[in-house]
DNA sequence: GTACGCAGGGAG
DNA sequence: TCCCTGCGTACT
């Protein structure tokens, strides 16, 4: 018989293979198949021969995988990525097998089982040691290791009973444990309102497809309501997915989620290594992970068992994927729900414009949580408005006045929150010491060989970074433009020169930063977190990872540095995720008795987005940002696609981008716009194109697409990628 | 995605 | 003539 075999890599179709018994083979099985000169694993996608080949030229399959084979909602699933986000169907595949060598060299142990002899016919006495063990493997075979501990004895009583013949050798796979997750192991007294909203979350619990907003003020226990919807799936012996954005997965939440059901759940993310990433992706396929918590990458898992997932912090952008395949996790997780049918839990403080519509529309259901715990009030914002109250230089130990970034308000509340013995964080969207570096002799500002970008001055590991394609040189010594010995000045402040600031005015606070490059793997957030949790740091500065829902009880005062920032940017969500980081900030004030101040740093108090921050008013922004785009008919009143063409030929990419910009389709429901160099207009040393195809929600954008793009020759050198409802405008 | 073969250009 | 590089194509 022959099968059609999808592969791992960039294509669309199938290719053929033989297979000898016809009876061990069936769909979703995973394969070894020889491809070209290497030998990679795919799975039967098609049964029966898809080519014209000679049946001569087809090679036999190496071997059948022994995993359970996909199932076929998964690969409608896969095959629904790939054409809804216009990637090739063998790479939306590599995402569900990508794990490396989890096909080969299968770790093995030795287990210990009892063989039947008994130990009178060993011709041994007996012993309460000996007892034990065969006690002990009576029911389940275990490694010599686990026999010493579980029964208590030393190496030489398990060696005598291995000679004697009384137990013997077996050989398997070697299967980490992840252990079973108990919902009821330690039960959370929830409050009335929690207690509701948890009820009915449960109550959609294998009852098919449905989707739930849980919507609630931070710090309203969202976390400890999604659980109860957790353990009743686990009591359904369901397996449970819950998305987070990869910064948040941290010891803080797992230990949540360990004190509520006594064990650790799998995680998933890309900080995992390699045994880890096999061991987890064996357990969730065999179904013996029946909780895994993990980034967007955790949504193609080959689950056996699927029946809940929670997207926690759904309004997050970091669930929209920007590499070799684009898609939206919050999208495609509702499509895997509908597909599997089971109930979707999207939870969130601040609801994304498409999740609120697709709520009033009736297709989503929602439950509200309003109020915060125990005594916790939200806290007061107030704005600082930066033109009237300037940030005052001051004097560093060489004496030099130094430019700063603090305002004299924001200074005394810091100053009066340290007297009062309480916690503070400043908040700051941006890594490093200084954005640029200029030359105050001749004007020069020091720009990445690679991208069109200013490298980004880190003083602490004494160096310039590209915070695009991690271009990262020392810091030149003389301007490299004029040879100015003194002309380099860093220009605008970084979490590392805020921190620089505080410490020379406050030199006696205990300081903390929290930003991806200064503590750069999770073990390393989780101590600043754990750090500050022990009140060991008085001020914590950081950029967004401080957005995510850590809790710190004596944290009274936030302090954001700069709130305009991302709000000029000119892409359609700008407002809104400022919005949504502001308030994620703002929120982790006040989480306890006591009330918190937030203050937002800004030229611009006039601002309809923070006006509505100040008010604590998300219906009027909502209102706002929904007219706007409503006129615009941006999505989710319309539909959006980019086009980027990217070369390392400036000609031809430059060339190709403007066939496609007069081959492009322009009707009244259909409009174009472009090609424009993209705003970095090199990345990676590769020159970038975009366009933008704007459509009415009624039309089918992946056709339109197919169509116009095949109008148009594209040389090799040259790629066109489609990024369907774009997140990222640069 | 990767590997390979072919064509064209420069050095010897 | 040799070899390197760039480009196009095949891979079942």
């Amino acid at each position: 018989m022959i099968v059609g075999v999808l592969l791992p890599l960039p294509f669309n179709d199938v290719f053929d293979y033989k297979v000898d018994d016809a009876e061990g083979i069936s769909l979703g099985d995973m394969v070894r198949v020889s491809f070209g000169r290497e030998v990679l694993v795919g799975v039967v996608w098609k049964l029966g021969k898809n080519s014209k080949l000679d049946d001569a030229k087809i090679k036999p399959i190496l071997e059948k995988i022994d995993f359970p084979p996909l199932s076929a909602e998964l690969m409608r699933f896969v095959s629904f990525v790939a054409s809804y986000n216009m990637a090739f169907l063998g790479l939306v595949l590599k995402m569900v097998l990508s794990v490396k060598g989890v096909f080969d060299n299968l770790k093995t142990s030795t287990m210990y089982k009892l063989s039947g002899k008994t130990l009178a016919e060993a011709k041994l006495k007996n012993s309460d040691a000996r007892w034990r063990v065969m006690d002990l493997l009576k029911h389940y075979p275990y490694t010599r290791a686990e026999i010493a501990k579980g029964a208590g004895v030393g190496q030489a009583v398990i060696k005598t009973l291995i000679d004697a013949g009384v137990i013997v050798p077996e050989v398997v796979l070697a299967r980490r444990d992840f252990g079973v997750p108990d919902g009821n192991f330690s039960k959370v007294k929830l409050t009335d309102e929690q207690q509701s909203a948890a009820d009915y979350l449960c109550s959609k619990v294998g009852q098919g497809f449905s989707v739930t907003l849980l919507d609630g003020v931070t710090g309203s226990g969202k976390t400890e309501v999604y659980f109860e919807a957790v353990a009743e799936a686990l009591s359904k012996s369901k397996q449970v997915l819950i998305m987070v954005p990869e910064i948040s997965l941290t010891t803080q939440w797992l230990s949540r989620f360990e004190k509520r059901f006594g064990v650790k759940p799998a995680c998933w993310h890309s900080g995992l290594g390699n045994r880890e990433r096999i061991d987890t992706w064996q357990a969730v396929i065999e179904n013996r992970a029946k909780v895994v918590v993990g980034a967007r990458s955790a949504l193609f898992l080959p689950y056996a068992d699927l029946g809940l997932m929670v997207i926690d912090e759904s309004h997050d952008s970091s669930f929209k994927q920007e590499d070799n395949v684009n898609y939206q996790g919050r999208d495609m997780a509702v499509v895997r729900a509908k597909m599997e049918q089971f109930p979707l839990i999207l939870s969130t403080a601040t609801p994304d414009l498409e999740t609120i519509c697709n709520v009033e529309s009736g297709k989503y259901d929602c439950v509200k949580l309003t109020s915060r715990f125990a005594a916790a009030e939200l806290p007061e914002i107030r704005i600082i408005d930066l033109k009237k109250d300037k940030p005052q230089k001051y004097a560093k130990e060489n004496g030099q006045l130094s430019v700063a970034w603090l305002s004299p308000t924001l200074v005394k509340a810091l100053h009066d929150n340290l007297e009062k013995g309480e916690q503070s964080m400043l908040f700051l969207n941006r890594r490093g010491y200084a954005p640029l570096t200029i030359c105050r002799d001749c004007g020069h500002r020091i720009q990445c060989p690679n991208c069109t970008a200013w490298l980004t001055e880190h003083r602490k590991s004494k160096s310039l970074v590209c915070h695009h394609c991690g271009y990262t040189t020392s810091i030149p010594p003389r301007c490299p433009e004029c040879g100015s010995e003194d002309g380099l000045t860093a220009c605008g402040p970084g979490v590392e020169r805020v921190a620089e600031e505080v410490s020379k005015r406050f030199p006696l606070a205990r300081i903390g930063i929290l930003s991806s490059d200064i503590t750069s793997t999770l073990a390393e957030v989780s101590a600043q977190i754990q750090k500050m949790e022990n009140h060991e740091i008085d001020i914590i500065i950081g950029t967004q990872i401080l957005a995510k829902g850590h809790h710190f009880p004596s944290l009274t005062l936030v302090g954001i540095v700069d709130a305009d920032l991302g709000l000029m940017g000119s892409d359609l969500r700008a407002s809104e995720r400022t919005f949504q980081l502001l308030s994620q900030v703002a929120g982790r004030a006040g989480r306890a008795e006591k009330k918190g101040v937030v203050y937002l740093q800004t030229l611009y108090p006039e601002n309809a987005v923070l006006k509505a921050l100040v008010d604590n008013n998300r219906e009027q922004f909502v209102e706002l940002e929904k007219q706007s785009r409503r006129i615009l008919k941006l999505p989710p009143f319309g539909k959006l696609a980019a086009i980027i063409v990217t070369g390392d030929n400036q000609n031809m990419t430059e060339s190709v981008a403007a066939h496609l910009g007069s081959a492009a389709p322009n009707t009244d429901m259909i409009t174009t716009l472009g090609p424009a160099p993209a705003p970095i207009f090199m990345l990676r040393g590769k020159f970038r194109y975009r366009l933008l195809l704007k459509t009415a929600r009624s039309i089918n954008i992946q056709n339109v697409i197919q169509q116009w793009l095949s109008r148009v020759q594209v040389p090799n050198r040259v790629r066109v990628e489609v990024d369907i409802d774009p997140y990222n405008f640069m």
